[in-house]
RNA sequence: GGGGGAAUUCCCGAGUGGCCAAAGGGGACAGACUGUAAAUCUGCUGGCGACGCCUUCGGUGGUUCGAAUCCACCUUCCCCCA
């Protein structure tokens, strides 16, 4: 019986889902996607979600469950996945999250709340931070929450416009609100482990690889499908990294040759933010491949770094 | 064959005698991140024994106290006339 959840996390095109199914097969997992992007139907082929042959069987949440003109959030990730890691583990299965998007994870993990919003006074502030700049909504934030002011750069208008409004819509400051969640123990017991190469320009191969790949696919078909659905260029889903750009192409904004190059190199900024947040995490197991993944080291890897971490005992080794 | 134009730091591209290691953009690199997170935001980008020094603006030579900026020749590229 395990004592917690596995997280197989990293930059994309690290091959996390790969990993993710192999330790479900062995431990009798189960496994939840914690990414921000396959979250949608009918953006398999862009966001690289396993097909049912990939899956080997293994059960998969959270993956293809909301429709792409909807707009989705942290909160309500966090909410829905923290049900099916309880159903999991309800079953006598293993939970093994399996994803890139970081802030989805912490969240998940750390059972972490958020506070509530308003719509009008969002649209307010917002329009107000175009109106009169970014630094007198500093000042104006200061009043309330001088942290956040201190942290947050002028140029920075979600995040003030959202300080702002979570203080006048609950009393709050968002300071006051990270600091006490930040103090509240861990939902669930994890054994984080990060997929990454040795070479960072391996990585950088891999992702040019794949998003080729992509293209043989019929990446272009699938926005295609998207756009004759209807789903606006403006929504969450549409700003992936794959759909963006071949959009632009598709309106004729720059050549196909053109948008393929920019969603590679999208790609690559992409999996060095992911670095970046990874590596800001203490508590990260890192399995860093060389040149090419190798399955069975990382089997035994993350099994050792399970153990380690108090998640399986011998037992469980089968 | 004749005429005109251009060569700038990784790329594009400003700069026409000192205030230029050289605007701006891109890319690269680094980082942030608590209800859009594949999003959003920030920093940084010639070298050094660094409030100073050294090397850089196609090449060579020259003018000048001083040149990326002026002159000569050379090389390459583009355009027009033949």
């Amino acid at each position: 019986m395990p004592k917690g959840v596995v997280v197989i996390t990293g930059p994309t095109a690290t091959g996390k889902t790969k990993l993710g199914i192999e330790l479900a097969k062995k431990f009798d997992g189960e496994v939840i996607s914690a990414d921000s992007m396959q979250l949608y139907k009918y953006m398999d082929i862009g966001t690289a979600t396993p097909d049912a042959e990939e899956m080997e069987g293994i059960p998969h949440h959270m993956l293809s469950i909301i429709e792409p003109r909807e707009d989705y959030s942290v909160s309500l990730y966090v909410e829905a996945a923290a049900a099916c890691v309880d159903d999991v583990i309800a079953r006598g299965k293993m939970p093994i999250i399996v994803g890139g998007t970081g802030l989805y994870i912490d969240s998940l993990l750390s059972g972490r709340g958020f506070m509530g919003g308003d719509a009008a006074l969002r649209e307010k502030f917002s329009q107000q931070y175009d109106e009169e700049g970014g630094e007198a909504m500093l000042r104006l934030l200061a009043e309330v929450d001088s942290d956040s002011a201190q942290r947050l750069h002028a140029n920075d208008k979600k995040r003030i416009v959202r300080a702002l409004e979570v203080y006048h819509a609950t009393g709050k400051s968002i300071t006051q609100h990270n600091i006490e969640t930040q103090s509240m123990p861990p939902r669930y017991n994890s054994c984080k482990i990060a997929l990454s190469f040795e070479d960072r320009a391996d990585l950088y191969n891999r992702i040019d690889r794949r998003v080729d790949l992509m293209m043989e696919m019929g990446l272009v078909a699938e926005v295609e499908k998207l756009i004759s659905m209807g789903v606006d260029e403006k929504s969450t889903a549409m700003q992936a990294i794959g759909y963006k750009e071949i959009v632009l192409a598709l309106r004729g904004e720059c050549s196909m040759e053109e948008a393929v190059e920019t969603v590679k190199r999208e790609s690559r900024r992409y999996a060095k933010r992911q670095l970046s947040w990874l590596s800001s995490k203490k508590d990260v197991n890192w399995i860093r491949w060389k040149k090419q993944p190798d399955l069975d080291w990382a089997r035994q890897l993350s099994t050792s770094f399970m153990e380690n971490n108090g998640i399986i005992t011998e037992a469980d080794k089968k």
